[in-house]
DNA sequence: TCAGGTGTTGTTAGCGTTAACAAGGGAGTG
DNA sequence: CACTCCCTTGTTAACGCTAACAACACCTGA
């Protein structure tokens, strides 16, 4: 209403004015600070509503000091994981309150986040969220002496943040513990890249599966999580005569393992069972659906806002750090030897 | 590094008093003024890197009113739609000097949208890039009286603001022409949900092809673009001996056919060829690999930011609507009848 | 020599808000 | 009835920056 086509917007003072109050009795009516009657208050409010009058988030950053506005850095969000993470704080972070300001990364050398991270800061962000799934990233966040409140999503035991993450090695303990209790000899792995956290980690309960087990640990086969590195890896292994069992690294790569058994003839999972990662909308529907381990990005980016949000809130606390635990999901691409 | 743990940020007026200058000229210098000696310069920006100053981007923006951020709405950016339209987005809005605030929402009536435009025109916006794939969201952004420049993107005939989309009739078309051309019948249509402007360009382009080959289009089995949907298209269209050809309209649903099929025992593409669209990553290492039809989305969040951009910076023109062609990927889902 | 331009710098006044303090009026208490 | 206290409102001063204008030095040409 009060359209007031090409003259300027209403601000506070032309509220008054209308309501015949001070600026400062309006200011109070939008803050609900409790002193003020009731019948002023009524009075102002009208006046704002006859106006169309909005508050200027920009000037009241300008003196509290708080944008309301959190940060969040991120690589590649076309991937699936990054996207539904990003998702999650996205949700949380606007039901708590804030706005959110996205820089998505092409490349996460040490220089890439730092500028991020610098450009994000020059934005007057009240906090940041690092979705830094890289060692090297994980790295940089450690050596930068930033002055605003962060949180790594994913990071490793990254300097002085807090950290949220879901539990790598208990998933690739699950998904290797199954596949042994199937009776399977030994298990393969198709890993990611080797730069990443979650891929490392995801090594490492694989083989400390295996070891438990008294099991030899065969040599893994490294992947990028794209499905055409799972495809060659499946080429690999479907020459070896004695794979029965695989756990990869991510669904995609999974995805390019079962195509390559497809076509090489290798049956899933009456010769080879395979294990994925991540469970990704589409895996239910491969062939054949795929079992897979589950990881709740949605609810780590929940918790990446929850607790940097308390950080923004509470004062300067202690660094914390959430894990959540990934879950087993089976399906139909893994059997009894 | 001047860290001055405890103390506050240095202004400008700090940089001034180091630099002996006016704070005007230390203004000045940053916004590279052509009137200042190089002398001075020199030792403003000296000052600068000794007090490890940088300049506060509210307080700018509350006098230039330019926030230099452009906000965006989508649905769902868990898709790999929307995911990598908004990364395209968020490339570019950078590369031109923007930052960008997201907004993502969960479901897209009017009101949805109508509040996510004033959340971003209340933080001071510059300008908005609306990812509106559905019916009832295009409507609404035509019936609002919005005070930022906008553009739409997959929004169809919106209203007064400037389009960005793929041709979704060419691609339906593409798809629909090829099946044709390898000699089916007729080709059947699994759809996605009716709201969608995509859904309904891609059913139009199939049946504008099936009209002027002369052949009668069947009725067309809604999706919802899950997976799951189209699986369970898959089985009705499995049960049906003269199905020969169907086009789905995106990749996850025809994943979800191809399932179906293979369950069922219905060979493709000996027997069924399948044509998907938006060629996803995995649609190549799927069984058979998926012939597709590709949508850039990456130059469509491209091309939104130019034309907003051109529209803020080179004021206030008419609008524009830009139409990306999507592109053909034959790979062995279909085959001669 | 002086008028007029041009290049360089400084001064002042906002932008629209909140914070801090001041002031006035009515109720409660001795 | 005087005094205090609290509730309500107003006044003034920032926040850190840019825009507009003023001022001064220097150079040019008559």
């Amino acid at each position: 209403m009060g359209s007031t086509l090409g003259r300027r917007l209403p601000v506070m003072a032309d509220v008054a004015r209308e309501a015949g109050v001070s600026h400062q009795t309006v200011s109070r009516v939008l803050n609900d600070h409790p002193n003020v009657r009731s019948e002023t208050r009524t009075r102002v409010l009208e006046a704002i509503d006859k106006l169309g009058y909005r508050r200027n988030l920009v000037a009241r950053a300008l003196v509290t000091k708080h944008s309301r506005t959190l940060g969040v850095v991120s690589f590649d969000t076309t991937l699936y994981g990054p996207a539904s993470t990003v998702y999650g704080i996205e949700q949380a972070a606007r039901a708590a309150g804030y706005f959110v300001s996205i820089v998505s990364l092409k490349s996460i050398d040490k220089a890439g986040v730092r500028d991020a991270l610098d450009y994000l800061a020059d934005q007057g962000v009240d906090g940041i969220v690092v979705v830094a799934p890289q060692r090297s990233a994980a790295q940089a966040l450690a050596d930068l002496p930033l002055g605003v409140p962060t949180v790594a999503v994913e990071g490793g035991q990254a300097g002085d943040v807090s950290v949220v993450c879901v539990d790598q090695v208990a998933g690739g303990r699950l998904a290797t513990e199954h596949l042994l209790s199937l009776g399977h000899e030994t298990v393969w792995h198709v890993s990611g890249p080797s730069d990443w956290l979650e891929a490392e980690g995801r090594v490492a309960g694989w083989r400390a599966a295996l070891e438990e087990a008294g099991r030899e640990a065969p040599r893994p086969l490294a992947g990028d999580w794209s499905p055409r590195s799972g495809y060659e890896a499946g080429r690999s292994l479907a020459s070896m005569r004695n794979v029965t069992a695989v756990f990869v690294a991510n669904d995609q790569m999974a995805l390019g393992v079962l195509r390559a058994f497809t076509e090489q003839g290798v049956r899933v999972p009456e010769r080879v069972s395979v294990v994925g990662f991540d469970d990704i909308p589409e895996s239910e529907f491969f062939s054949p659906p795929l079992t897979t381990i589950r990881q709740d990005f949605d609810a780590v980016g929940r918790h990446s806002i929850e607790v940097l949000v308390r950080q923004l809130e509470g004062g300067p606390q202690e660094r914390e750090r959430l894990v959540v635990p990934p879950t087993f999901v089976p399906r139909v691409s893994t059997a009894r030897v």
